[in-house]
RNA sequence: GGCCAGGUAGCUCAGUUGGUAGAGCAGCGGACUGAAAAUCCGCGUGUCGGCGGUUCGAUUCCGCCCCUGGCCA
């Protein structure tokens, strides 16, 4: 028996929104001794429920979900916090001999838990505030040449354009005060101590999933997404630029209370921000090796899944 | 049945004083290390309703037909 079959298993069940991961989880948890840690960058926000598709209080209480209500939605969570909280979870999970149930679609975390992350600086409000201020008067462009005299590699690899790698880039380099790559070649330990069983449910038929996610939105709309909204401002000081209200549905539902839009066109657009994101973590899928793939399409997914877990399991 | 307004990309439409066409939205491809449901880059996908006529050349002008909407019978 080789090393790596020695170590606890944990089962990571991706896929993009609306291909049923949640269902899928649930039948899964009635047949192994699995616990679930939600792998999802929205539902870690607090009162943030309609929106984010979090199953409801009496499926919670029934299958406990770990990693999820972490925050406040005047925070923000990342891929590295996330690596280190699941860690944790799956540690205490398989001491009291059960086995993680890694279900989500945020593609990025589960790349981070998988492959490690290198050993950068966490987020520095303080100077993101400054960098934010630069870029308000001197425009993104000024701030990539910035970069391209400090750090002439990072820059390379960047666009005048890319805002959001530009400031981190920026950050990590006048704080460490080296080159970005030098930071980046400072790796943590990759693999995490688990067997990882990695399933990915895909549609066959992209055009019935963007269907599928029409109604889901509709549903949405119908349970009182845009009152959720109204809710959280009354009850946080929130802003547009929060990563909370960045997210899909919210950043929509927040314009039409600003009046930017009206309801139609806050259907449509939340729609069609729903199927790009559904579009990118396909990307991110295709593009995994080693792992097992389901037509999320297909009847008794739930009973397939079951079994290609049970064979990994034996 | 008569009159009027339309028929151009998946949708809404622009345009060509005659040289085979372009915007928005939708769609597709790609990048990605502490905001990732984020951030950014790239790509028009078309018998211009049909058949004739005029013309070197018609999506454009003319005729007939078909379809849609409105008004009148």
């Amino acid at each position: 028996m080789s090393e790596r079959n020695r170590l606890p298993p944990a089962i990571c069940l991706m896929g993009p929104t609306a291909s049923g991961k949640t269902a899928v989880s649930l039948g899964l948890t009635l047949r192994f001794p699995l616990e679930i840690v939600s792998v999802d960058s929205a539902q870690v926000f607090r009162d943030m429920d309609i929106g984010t598709a979090k199953p409801d209080r009496a499926t919670l209480e029934k299958f406990p979900h770990h990693l999820i209500d972490l925050i406040s939605p005047e925070e923000s969570y990342s891929a590295a916090r996330f690596r280190s909280d699941a860690l944790r979870v799956m540690a205490q999970i398989t001491a009291r001999g059960r086995i993680p149930l890694l279900a989500g679609g945020t593609m990025l975390y589960f790349k981070a838990l998988r492959d490690g992350l290198s050993d950068l600086p966490q987020a520095d409000a303080e100077l993101r505030r400054a960098i934010d201020e630069e870029a308000q008067r001197r425009g993104w462009p000024a701030l990539h040449a910035e970069l391209a005299a400090l750090d002439p590699a990072a820059a390379a690899c960047l666009k005048p354009t890319d805002a959001q790698r530009i400031q981190r880039a920026l950050e990590v380099v006048r704080l460490t005060g080296a080159p970005l790559a030098d930071s980046l070649a400072r790796r943590t330990a990759a693999a995490p101590p688990y067997r990882l069983i990695q399933l990915a449910l895909q549609p066959s038929d992209r055009a019935v999933l963007h269907e599928r996610i029409a109604l889901r939105f509709d549903a949405m709309l119908a349970a009182g997404l845009v009152d959720e909204v109204m809710a959280l401002r009354k009850k946080y000081r929130l802003h547009a630029g929060l990563p909370s209200m960045r997210c899909v549905g919210y950043r929509q539902a927040w314009d039409y209370l600003e009046g930017h839009c009206d309801r139609a066109a806050l259907r449509e657009k939340g729609i069609a921000a729903t199927r790009q994101l559904a579009k990118r973590q396909l990307t991110w899928l295709r593009s995994w090796p080693e792992v097992t793939t389901f037509d999320c399409l297909a009847p008794d997914l739930a009973g397939r899944v079951a079994s290609a877990t049970a064979a990994a399991l034996a």
